[in-house]
DNA sequence: TCTGGGGTCCTAGGACCC
DNA sequence: TCTGGGGTCCTAGGACCC
């Protein structure tokens, strides 16, 4: 296939309902029925087979609202497993690593592959054989887009996933001219980029379709949804404004917050819960070897409850920046004292690190003992290595409380994590 | 009496993503 | 009774400077 001068072709793998067939993997007899994942805390849905959506089961919808409908349809609930689905994750990426020599892994459950310098003649053909090997190595069902542009490619997978006859694989690059049949049947609000706010904006004006946008004046898309609603529109018309972004790039901030199992009132579970939280914060600061210079702490009311609520956040500036659990801890009494009300029960709290640099290239001033620091840093790494490898979070500081009081998050509906825990492998009666 | 204008930096908040 | 969590980028507006 001869193509022209900077052209792009990108592919788009998603897995389907990615958390409901991770459960499914390892449980054959939910195929078939409605699986349904819960967020954290077991308090809403996050992920839903073909089955429980048929159901009406809407994405994020409270689990209480819809629970009626368990027992009556024989739905599988299931609490988040985020270990199992991470490790499932990383199996799915290495086997689509075999197909592309430039993949941007873009979320747990999607990647795009930059497929135009592959001696590739027949697409449909390649992304059915990338189906295949995913199918074979992981158990998943994925969908593939494939198109000149990251958003075609978004919009392609979109037809994949829903019309039955294309098999799971949507191809705009092989013949262009059936793009715009399908971007006349795609809603504004299932574009990549466009949200609830602007698609309901655009559906004021009568621009219902995708197609119905790629036909708007540049100057009008600028003044009313800025420079991304731009992009996004010159993505659709085949000129591609984003490229694979291969290096997996450090966070900017890093956040681990919680809602509780039950209302807290006292100090003293507050400190140990946020404790717990930022020792979460921490580590993943220390697994891309960043040290942060600023901490926010924040408490919360339930914010569902009627009446007075209650919300309040303060933060530390850290000099010398640190990576630290045992400093980062010893901050936190100090700023929940300033943010704690004896008059309100609490249902959230949170950490918000951010102010990053990278761990090897930091210099320490004058006024500290960079040495003894060095000598921290390496203790933590013993700490990290031996949760990460040999018991995840056994070894911890004593603020975090020893065990998990009436905070912890309530998670009564959790699978095994089959793939990464000795002891929860798959056992088989025969 | 007449009272400029442009640049930069920072931050909070909005919108979006999965 | 019961309502998740973790990110990114852009913009507007204020402070400040010359």
């Amino acid at each position: 296939m001869n193509l022209p001068e900077n052209s792009h072709i990108f592919a788009l793998v998603d897995c389907n309902n990615f958390y409901a067939s991770c459960e499914r993997v390892f449980n054959p007899q939910i195929h078939n029925k409605p699986v349904v994942v819960l967020s954290n805390n077991d308090g809403c849905a996050i992920a839903r087979s073909a089955e429980a959506k048929i159901l009406g089961i809407k994405m994020g919808a409270p689990y209480f609202e819809w629970q009626h409908l368990v027992k009556p349809h024989n739905i599988r609930v299931y609490s988040a497993n985020f270990v199992l689905y991470g490790d499932m994750s990383a199996r799915v990426m290495r086997t689509l690593e075999m197909f592309a020599p430039e993949i941007e892994i873009y979320s747990i459950d999607e990647a795009f592959l930059k497929l135009d310098t592959l001696p590739v003649h027949d697409f449909k053909v390649y992304a059915t054989e990338i189906y295949q090997q995913v199918k074979q190595q992981t158990g998943l069902p994925v969908s593939i887009g494939i198109a000149s542009t990251k958003t075609l490619a978004k919009a392609a997978n979109y037809f994949g996933k829903r019309v039955p006859e294309l098999k799971g694989v949507t191809d705009f690059v092989t013949d262009p001219s059936v793009v715009d049949g399908f971007l006349k049947q795609l809603p504004v609000r299932e574009i990549w980029g466009i949200g609830q706010k602007r698609a309901e904006f655009l559906q004021k004006y009568g621009i219902l379709t995708a197609y119905d946008l790629k036909g708007l004046d540049d100057k009008w898309i600028d003044d009313n949804l800025t420079i991304m609603g731009l992009r996004t529109v010159w993505e659709l018309r085949g000129t591609s404004c984003l490229q694979i972004e291969e290096d997996e790039k450090k966070r900017q901030t890093i956040a681990s917050t919680r809602s509780f199992g039950k209302e807290i009132k006292s100090f003293d579970e507050l400190l140990e819960a946020l404790s717990y939280l930022i020792s979460i914060a921490a580590q993943k600061l220390r697994g891309q070897s960043s040290k942060t210079g600023y901490m926010q702490v924040f408490v919360a009311s339930n914010p569902f409850k009627k009446g007075l609520q209650y919300r309040n956040a303060a933060g530390v500036v850290l000099d010398p920046k640190t990576d630290d659990s045992a400093v980062l801890l010893g901050y936190c009494r100090k700023i929940l004292e300033q943010i704690y009300s004896p008059d309100f029960t609490y249902k959230r709290a949170g950490v918000i690190m951010s102010e990053f640099v990278n761990h090897d290239e930091y210099q320490y001033d004058l006024c500290h003992d960079g040495g003894a620091l060095d000598r921290r840093s390496s203790l933590m790494s013993i700490i990290d290595r031996y949760n990460r490898t040999v018991n995840s979070g056994e070894i911890k500081f004593a603020q975090e409380g020893v065990r998990r009081q009436n905070w912890f998050m309530n998670q009564n509906k959790k699978s095994s994590r089959y793939t990464t825990n000795w002891n929860e492998l798959l056992t088989i009666k025969i």
